[in-house]
DNA sequence: GTGAAAGCGCTAACAT
DNA sequence: ATGTTAGCGCTTTCAC
């Protein structure tokens, strides 16, 4: 590979501008210590000449790395497309560039992921997926940020993770509180639980919202079922299946994001059952198409690409001494999806 | 900032094994003309350290890069979000680091974004956005990436593109042509078009399809209403209002993407006419939720995560003397969104 | 305020 | 088969 050789160098805007290579690079980067004549110069030159500089060069001399890492568990799922586009929407305003790599949800590939993301030396790392509840799970990863915050580098994640970085936090049990109250509201009892795995803190915290709920009404959802199946649309329909097969008499469906409640709704569509009248469903996070659903979907909505920026904004501030924690809103957005119980 | 000091070098991994630091590159990189006796011991003494080469250092050098770029529209949405979650997947499989960056269908932020890329020395940039009809566009474009092939870079793009790149076509033609066939074989006649932007080749690809469609069966899509608005779901709503009031008589709307056809289901329903016995409509791209809609979409399924898959596959491989042209396939997927017309 | 020169960590000739 | 060394293009001391 030679792409690099025949490309504009820094010395090629230099010898054009008059000046040294040195203060060809100061004027460029901004630093002091040059008239501000030589700068706007030299800039003009640049731009002439559609001069960008080598970010390996420069990275490699120690100047700021120009490039941020984010993983996420699939890029294909709303939720994660929608905080990406907001990190790519401030990444790009501020001359960023971004890196997105897929875990799978699994602790083995994430790793794996961050190892790549320390060797292109980025500059901040934003962890997306949900943590685990078992901080075990990612104790190897969390020793490989450690190194490389040591070494300079930052860490934000998105959800409450057991990695000892700078947070910001979906209103996770604040929103599984609200949406659970919204349906005690209405009057339902019987109240069934889509969950994704538990093993996920997004999953443990919204539920525990919704306990909390259900506890200031006196019920207790020891006593109500949550099915626990993997957190994807499939999910939501073999949850709903077997709440329809188990748990007749439940009369709203919770689904733990809105992914699980469109396979709800779709299950339950397929066994002609009227949604509200026989049976409510709720979801979490409010994507896009939540409001276009039919019936329109209650959810909570979370704001996803707000939660991907402010993730990158933080990342862009210098370390804090503790870890820093961003808490953000939710809206319960009560839609044509839950109505009261039929009897 | 120092992330790369204190890190883990060649030297280290050199040293450790005992070999010089030329040989410890070559085992690692695989390069002929090492002992697999000595290799093995490089390689696992890299292991055992923890040892990630500097990607930086790397490309510099004159290595080869090991990240690409993809350009979409927006990653929000899921038309994008599945392409990438294909060159998400491909690339991790092959150890690349994938760069996405947001154009929003602006030729000019486009071009700041392939610089960029070129800047960041990536080895391959795939475009997925739609081209432009008018070649005029991307001319600029056109020229930066000559160069940035002329030095080694690879270029693919998804989409009929005026850019003399390799590329993988989705079947816009023959899908438009397949759903309107559909449409008439149920005995609809005046069927209009909810179209995005005629200025995209996607858009006039689809809509060319779906004029062979009408011409064989006698009809004339100059007489039926082609509603160029956005080619997103606000853009559906708008142009659904529009054919509703305009042109009452109409008994199928072919949205020209799935995110239209949404906002067209949408305000359908808000108007409550039912669909499909008053109003058909169909859809294009099939994205996930087009199946679980209620009614589910009528629409035609591009296999979108193989498009971004075989797009970094084309840009793996070396350059060829004419630009490549990679046809994919389509199916049409007949749902509940589409039915007889009502007289 | 500006220039000269020493690396950053690696790969790829070029020696041996 | 292995070692030595000259850069890759930039930033940053260190001189002036």
């Amino acid at each position: 590979m030679d792409h690099q050789r025949s490309r504009l160098r820094l010395i090629d805007v230099a010898k054009e501008a008059g000046v040294s290579i040195a203060t060809a690079s100061r004027a460029l980067s901004g630093a002091a210590g040059v008239s501000e004549d030589i700068t706007q110069r030299v800039r003009a030159v640049a731009g002439k000449l559609g001069y960008v500089a080598n970010v390996h060069a420069r990275s490699l001399a120690g100047g700021a790395s120009s490039s941020v890492g984010l993983l996420v568990h699939e890029i294909g799922d709303p939720y994660f497309a929608e905080i990406a586009s907001g990190v790519l929407r401030l990444g790009a305003q501020q001359g960023l560039t971004v890196q997105i790599c897929h875990t799978g949800r699994d602790p083995d590939n994430e790793l794996t992921q961050i190892r790549a993301l320390i060797a292109n030396r980025v500059r901040a790392i934003i962890i997306a997926g949900s943590g685990f509840v078992d901080a075990g799970m990612q104790v190897a990863a969390k020793e490989e940020l450690r190194a490389f915050e040591a070494s300079g580098g930052r860490v934000t994640v998105i959800g409450r993770h057991h990695l000892g970085a700078d947070a910001v936090l979906p209103d996770n049990v604040a929103g599984g509180r609200s949406v659970t109250e919204h349906l005690l509201a209405l009057g339902h009892r019987r109240i069934a639980f889509a969950a994704g795995s538990l093993a996920l803190t997004t999953v443990a915290d919204r539920l525990s919202g919704a306990a909390e709920a259900l506890g200031a009404a006196g019920l207790s959802i020891a006593e109500l079922p949550v099915v626990d199946v993997a957190f994807t649309r499939e999910g939501g329909k073999v949850a709903t299946e077997r709440i329809l097969h188990e748990f007749p008499d439940v009369t709203a469906i919770l689904a733990l994001n809105d992914d699980m409640a469109i396979g709800a709704l779709s299950v339950l569509r397929a066994q002609g059952i009227a949604v509200p009248e026989e049976i409510s469903v709720a979801g979490f996070d409010d994507v896009a198409v939540a409001e276009d659903l039919s019936p329109s979907l209650t959810t909570v909505r979370l704001p996803m690409a707000e939660l991907g920026e402010r993730a990158l904004s933080l990342a862009l501030k210098p370390p804090s001494a503790r870890p820093r924690r961003r808490a953000t809103g939710h809206v319960l957005v009560a839609r044509d999806s839950t109505g009261p119980p039929r009897c």
